[in-house]
DNA sequence: TATGAATGAGCGTTCATTCAT
DNA sequence: AATGAATGAACGCTCATTCAT
């Protein structure tokens, strides 16, 4: 792996300092001189990597969200079966929710938020696509519930955002036991039954 | 119906005012003067009704919490079976969701956001104590799955922002066939299989 | 004594409330809606009596000046000799000052602050007279060093509002040994030396 | 001497302005917005060198009772006797407070009203200390009568701001006679009579 | 007389952004 | 590329004053 160079580690120091301090306090309690300081930065310094406040919620949104992706599909292929490919990604979905929990927290905010580009958001759906596919052919084969995507999104992914909050305010532990029987709650929302 | 006094109409004028901008534009872009301007009353009127911001925000979303516990349990008595009741109930919700957009909107962003005081989250939770009693009683008769709370709730109710959000963007348009979709797969995901 | 009218009750209620407030956090801190629920008035009623702030602190501080002349002279007749009749008075304003303690506190803060109106100040000054008057007959004689009454007044007088304000804070405790001492400080600094 | 630094210019005019504000029409009357006008900077940069209003009042204080201090004992030392240094500490004084208006008038409103933290008027009177010296040493010669600290201030320093604030007003004019005639007073005060 | 809800100008303060260095 | 002092518009909030009751 290449070392990252010098104003590639201040990117993504600011990148980090964002997300430390939107999920805290919310956007409004991120301002930039706290962005700076805590990135070890000049706050003119962002103005150098992103064009303004928007611009850097947008782009901090988008990058993790496209780490969220890679992290999902890392360990899945085409030839898996629909059921195994979804427990696949959905595994890793959650693996990275409940591990990577400030950058999911962010993305849950956002998703639930004008704070982000309408634009953004657009984007930052394109990274869910090997995802749709999959589901695109389980409903072909009969696998899968025959809804829209919104729909299996709403019923597998989305939940996770809300368990991953309550872990977040020690309301609920999570062990493996419990991914597992979420898990089988999104199977069983979305699988076709005979 | 009592006609609302003067000051009953100046408090709701109020909370639908921050109802609005803050769905349309987020916490950081509702001013109080916007406010203020948009319930026709002057900035300082505020204050004789809410000690500050966050208070006018927590009591929004109490409110909001409330008239939608309200709706939810509307038509739901005690004797129904837990299938029924649950179909009921969720339905109720849907409609709530799909109808009272904007307040729905809102519960939404306040819920996935650090913007109301905890204490607040907690005190609204606790309309949804029927809702929960249910899914108790469900599970000791084996009809639902013997999950926590947290998790019933992440599978049935909370499904419910992510499609109300994409109907909000016009990314999809909801039906009577679409709810009962949606129905069906929260209750696929919670009951107990034989 | 005539019982007061229920008006006179409120004036004096609205006078209390404003000299305890303003002695306790300056004039800054003593808005007219404390000093209405202070007085046990509604904040519009303060303007039956008074015709703005500025016109409720001018009166404020003509009465307690009328009051303390009041008292300063009460013993006092023009049979006495000029030292006793120094004495007499002199004790008197150092009793006023060490018993009404709010009330000199209010009137030292008001003679060295722009607080009062100019012409106020001028119409309180003319409560001491009687004082001057002894002062010029003592010069007359010869007792009374040859200097003008601000300079007598200055090194009599005001110096017990460093005193009251020190007591104020607990630095000093003042008992009769020490007014007497404080007398004779005030003396030796204005009777003329042999 | 060292010319000033861009910033310390600000900051001297900042505390000139607050200075300039607060005597001719008090605290309450001295908005950080007039003083930032004043200064000719803007508002938000007021906060660069002063945490906030009262700080910066506090700051004031501190410095114009340091340099205030310097003036006083500028040209004293501690072989002088005791009436001497005396006399060369009050002239000092006095030129202080008849020279210095503002700073003097400044020092007079923070010591006679509630603006000033307690802790830094503690801290304010820490200067005076080699005053308090002196006056110890002529109570154990026997040169000035034998009581606290705060009647001797009050009857030879404090005076002096009644005499600054009636020529402000113009109620007196002071020449070298006046001070002469009021050192005079001061001193008959204090010292011991045989 | 007396009320107190309502006003709105003005306060202290913050913060996204700029620009001379 | 990087700084950080400076800006000033805009914020949340207060309070002297008014006026319909």
């Amino acid at each position: 792996m290449q070392p990252l160079s010098k104003s590639e580690i201040k990117r993504k120091a600011l990148i980090k300092a964002t997300v430390c301090l939107v999920i805290n306090n919310g956007f409004h309690a991120a301002p930039m001189s706290k962005i700076a300081k805590m990135a070890n930065v000049s706050p003119g310094t962002i103005y150098l990597y992103f064009e303004n406040k928007q611009d850097l919620i947008n782009k901090v949104y988008l990058e993790i969200k496209a780490s969220f992706a890679a992290h999902a599909f890392k360990d899945f292929n085409e030839q898996m079966t629909v059921e195994e490919g979804f427990k696949n990604i959905w595994k890793q979905i959650a693996d990275f929710k409940l591990m990577q929990v400030d950058e999911a927290l962010f993305l849950s905010q956002c998703d639930n938020t004008p704070m982000i580009d309408e634009e953004s958001k657009k984007e930052g759906i394109k990274h869910l696509q090997p995802l749709l596919d999959l589901w695109k052919r389980g409903q072909e084969q009969g696998v899968i519930k025959n809804c829209c995507h919104y729909m299996l999104y709403a019923y597998t992914v989305y939940p996770l955002a809300f368990l991953m909050n309550a872990k977040q305010k020690k309301d609920i532990t999570i062990n493996e036991q419990y991914i597992q029987d979420a898990y089988l709650m999104a199977w069983d929302s979305i699988k076709q039954s005979k």
